[in-house]
DNA sequence: ACATCGATCTACT
DNA sequence: GTAGATCGATGTA
């Protein structure tokens, strides 16, 4: 059995500023996240981004490290992906540094490759249903608790690149939690039709 | 052990 | 607009 050749990132250099989730929450919108996976490879555009920060009443990291959230504690550049409600995935980038517990949750993409494969594993057909919130984008790359601690430097699969920058960003509050609401912690691209909720 | 709740989505009214 | 699905993590005893 050969060996696919495969290009290898080999650091960090190659994916946006992760040093704080803040700050990397907006640095990420613009870049395609990137899913090699078995299935085929399916991409797409980020257009919706959260931070959970370190202290922060919101993160599933406020209470300190659990068998759940340990991947948030580790180094940045990695997925942690979790499920909620019984049925969903989300998907998160951890950035900060290792011991913080940091993540920007990957709210919504506009999709780019591999449509045809998201519409499968979405039983949707249009795109703007494809891939518009946590757990339909999640689905749609076809991501879920085995991508838990995923490396994005490609040799898990998944890749981060740059794409055409943002004209304009809104920052505003986080969706569907019941602490620390004020934050403006919420960052999209302004009237892209993709972000999951105005 | 048990109860509660959730970084959601869908289908229905 | 709102109810229901469905299960892992967490808190309370």
């Amino acid at each position: 059995m050969t060996t696919k050749p495969k290009a290898t990132i080999s650091d960090l250099s190659s994916l946006p500023d992760l040093s704080s989730a803040l700050t990397a929450a907006a640095a990420l919108l613009g870049w395609m996240l990137i899913h090699d996976s078995p299935d085929g490879l399916t991409a797409g555009y980020i257009v919706e981004t959260e931070a959970y920060m370190a202290d922060d009443a919101a993160s599933h990291t406020f209470r300190g490290e659990s068998a759940r959230n340990k991947i948030m504690f580790g180094p940045p550049g990695y997925l942690y992906v979790y499920f909620t409600y019984g049925m969903h995935y989300c998907v998160n980038i951890v950035t900060s540094k290792t011991g913080n517990g940091e993540a920007v949750l990957i709210r919504a993409l506009q999709p780019m490759d591999g449509i045809e494969l998201m519409r499968k594993r979405r039983n949707k057909q249009v795109d703007l249903e494809l891939a518009s919130g946590p757990a339909k984008m999640a689905q749609a790359m076809g991501i879920n608790k085995t991508h838990n601690g995923a490396s994005l430097l490609g040799k898990d699969g998944f890749t981060l690149k740059p794409g055409p920058a943002p004209k304009q960003i809104t920052q505003t509050t986080r969706v569907g939690i019941s602490q620390a609401k004020n934050k403006l912690w919420r960052f999209y691209i302004t009237d892209n039709p993709y972000v999951s909720k105005k």
